[in-house]
DNA sequence: CTTGACCTTCTAGTGACTGGAACCCTTATG
DNA sequence: CATAAGGGTTCCAGTCACTAGAAGGTCAAG
């Protein structure tokens, strides 16, 4: 299996398969002339590292993970630890968003939109929070 | 004023003022000895900058947002048009976080977390999606 | 034999800072 | 007068997770 054909088995762009290669998270063999041949295993792996990156893993925690995931003997609040933290980071980033939502949601309820200055936008960024 | 004393009058580390001076977002002046003298234009400047990012808007949009509220014949349009764009991608972040908080909770719901390797968490990354 | 689609490596850029090194200026103190 | 503390300055490198692009090798089809 050669880099495109995994990379449209996992949705990976090829590029970010060299990039996974690169800082060790895969190890594909090499053929003959160099270019990477990727196993069942090479595959079952990406398809994971695509999966944790899209839950937002960052990808110091996929290669814990993945890790975890390799060690039969592992204990399960090993995982449940790491995806713990990442949730309170989702809850942390979605709470931020959220007020910036409200606050950005009622500027622009507020704001005309039309071709006249006034701006309660702009009023409101120029207000010392 | 120096940078450190508008620094905390606007709640931004000096690092961070000298690296919008680098990108053109002010301009101080300097004093005899090389040091910036911040005016009450710089600072007003600087404290719309950080209410701007604090409300996730990108450099670039707070360097149009700035020039717009410098033009005094501005259409208030114009400053909605910006606002608006920034509140769909932060609703487009916020769709996406949501999801990745759902499926991550129930996922650490489900897991035991105890020292057995069982885990519903590596199963879920496991399973092409 | 050439064309086109693959593959390879390498460098540099993204956004918005942040850390650190190496050095200058000013003021207070021994 | 030396020095130490606490400002300031510049410049370079690193962050994160890719991504764009250049320059070139390989391979199957026509």
């Amino acid at each position: 299996m050669n880099i495109k054909e995994v990379g449209a088995a996992t949705g990976l762009p090829a590029k970010t398969i060299r990039y996974y290669e690169d800082i060790g998270l895969v190890s594909p063999n090499r053929q003959s002339n160099g270019y990477r041949v990727f196993s069942e295993n090479d595959q079952h792996k990406l398809a994971f590292l695509a999966r944790a990156r899209s839950l937002g893993f960052p990808v110091e925690s996929c290669r814990s993970l993945l890790a975890l995931y390799d060690d039969k003997g592992r204990a399960s609040a090993d995982v449940k630890q790491i995806a713990k933290e990442h949730l309170a980071e989702i809850d942390r980033k979605l709470t931020e968003l959220s007020a910036m939502r409200d606050t950005l949601g009622h500027l622009v309820e507020a704001c005309a939109g039309d071709d006249r200055p006034d701006c309660p936008i702009l009023k409101d960024l120029a207000t010392p929070s």
